[in-house]
DNA sequence: CTGAAAGCGCTAACAC
DNA sequence: GTGTTAGCGCTTTCAG
């Protein structure tokens, strides 16, 4: 049984095609004849094809989601945002996971690029040159979590990219030695948390309890919070004691473990991630770290168990509900003028992990 | 810029759109024409439309997923597996989440209609009769994780369709009082894991443990678990041990916490999903009940925080990511046969919120 | 206010 | 082997 199309409602109400069609997208036609055509096409369970308005207009209207892992449960949350602003316009949502590996993401932003979706959401994996295509097809992109880096020079970029956003934090970036110009990155509108706010938070936290010799565990693409830790604890930052992992979970315990292992004089570890938290928690339990007698521990990012973790995770939260839903607000968003980037608020939620520096 | 079509190729190429079309889709050309066609499309940047594909093919070819919730790490996991395979298949995947809401679900499901997103994979929330309409629309469907209720004779005809995939597990259900014929509730296949012995043996770990008085707690659309429960602890169960809650982590809460005051005597629970089992931690801790010497808790459904909860729980897993593989490998098959139902292995994972009955 | 007609980009007959 | 052509279902001028 073939699905009924906008000629057998046309016909079967003695109208032309077009007339279907503008009652249906509200174009004016008389009452009489709008009734008429509804009927029908109520009678036939008659549903407009998505595909023959998409070929007529050159688009899909979709959104594309490219995140790095739905396992993670604040991708999850990011997702959700997503989907509820998605769902309140009517927009189908195309989803890809990244595995944080830039080319399954470029390959996946191929694949957008196929089926006409001009619009995408993207915790970013690859750099900036994965990300040009994209923009140069003319998608509308809107970065969420972080920013794609810049191949070559880096750190710069990326800390000129911060720079400018940490003024919207009210703090005014260092004037330091700034070459004189330098082109932005890429010019793309995205919704971050406020690292620089949050990392500050943390630390100031940990230093009101005592503690000096805090670590940093951090993983890929988080330039921005490593780069925020150097400057809370100030002066010239033990580098021993800032160490990094990739992705994966193994990676992540490795650090941790290590780190614990070489450097037993620290008191408190900042893990720059959720999973990053779950490896310090781990490792100190596995190497007989008392937390948060022998080890303070504070996490970036909230999760579901950090509240039933032993002792429950002093966590410096970040909407990240909120976080997809304002992206996609972003990206839907079809002004003239281009959206300005967001940075949201983090939030130290205090639990069990952290104590004073015996 | 636009983009290059067939059209721009084929003039481009000196050759025939048609021809264009057989060459990008590994028809017969002769090696030249095929070497100069892939040459020019190459320089234009040319990408296929699927827009146009789509509309000629009168299907749009990609899979739908629906599920409940993706910030439950179970349905995260899912969605990996679905992706993974999606991927290797080169189909986009549009996701939705219904929030357990049959209304959005049946939402949903129309948008996919009109976008003829013709297969799709979903953790059901609706009964039968929302899922009625998708498949009389001749789309492939196929449920993961539960299967959607009959409205009517709900538990008859649950059991009924749960009895006959419990052959598969080697156990002929029992011949009981079952009436003459009965019409199957829908004919989806299903991937769903094996939950009559996974409960069979969370409950008989317990016993062995020396627990009599062990509780249930259920969630939505679980209709095989309890009664796989019954089943399980045999003889007339206790009934007052059985509580349900709605989806809602709240619900949950209050449902644990309200089990574990009105059943003092009660010295283990089972808790029939992932947020039940964060529930009933929670509610013990709150209740000051220790764990596992006042109550042995034990969840059904590993995630991540499992081990990091104190103290760590034991699970029964079930394969997440491989639910999802399986459920787009059959959505994907278009063999002429119906692809059959998959019942998956679960694993007792024993850490330690269980304990001896003392 | 309404209908006829022209495509959107692609594939599949069908001719050559 | 290759080109021509006819739509897929819809929106959108353009006449009436």
């Amino acid at each position: 049984m073939k699905r009924a199309t906008i000629k057998d409602v046309a016909e079967a109400a003695g109208v032309g095609v077009a007339t279907v069609s503008r009652v249906l997208s509200g174009g004016s036609a008389s009452p009489e004849t709008r009734e008429r055509v509804l009927a029908v096409a109520a009678q036939l369970d008659y549903r407009p094809s998505a595909l023959g308005r998409n070929l007529r207009q050159r688009r899909t209207g979709g959104i594309g989601l490219l995140l790095p892992d739905l396992t993670d449960s604040f991708h999850g949350g990011l997702a959700e945002g997503v989907l509820a602003c998605a769902r309140s316009a009517g927009e189908p949502v195309v989803i890809g996971s990244t595995g944080d590996d830039p080319e399954q993401e470029a390959e996946l932003i191929g694949m957008l690029l196929e089926q006409s979706v001009d619009r995408v959401i993207a915790v970013p994996a690859g750099d900036a040159d994965t990300w040009r295509p994209a923009l140069k097809a003319g998608m509308g992109v809107v970065f969420a979590d972080r920013l794609p880096y810049e191949p070559d020079a880096a750190e710069e970029e990326a800390t000129a990219a911060v720079d400018e956003l940490m003024m919207l934090d009210g703090v005014p970036a260092a004037p330091a030695s700034r070459p004189a110009v330098r082109p932005r990155p890429l010019d793309v509108p995205a919704v971050l948390t406020d690292d620089r706010s949050g990392i500050r938070t943390a630390v100031q936290y940990l230093r009101g309890l005592g503690h000096r010799r805090i670590a940093y565990l951090g993983g890929p693409g988080r330039e921005r919070r490593v780069e925020a830790f150097r400057q809370a604890v100030g002066g010239v930052p033990d580098e021993e004691l800032i160490v990094f992992s990739d992705g994966s979970r193994d990676s992540a315990y490795a650090a941790a473990s290590g780190l614990f292992q070489t450097r037993p004089d620290l008191t408190a570890v900042l893990a720059g991630g959720n999973m990053l938290g779950e490896a310090a928690v781990l490792a100190a339990r596995e190497l007989d770290l008392r937390v948060p007698r022998d080890l303070s521990v504070i996490m970036f990012d909230d999760v579901p168990w950090a509240e039933l973790c032993f002792p429950p995770l002093t966590v410096i939260a970040q909407p990240a509900r909120d976080m997809g839903y304002r992206a996609a607000e972003l990206v839907l968003r079809t002004g003239p003028r281009r959206p300005r980037s967001v940075l949201l608020p983090t939030e130290l939620v205090i639990r069990g992990s952290c104590g004073p520096r015996l």
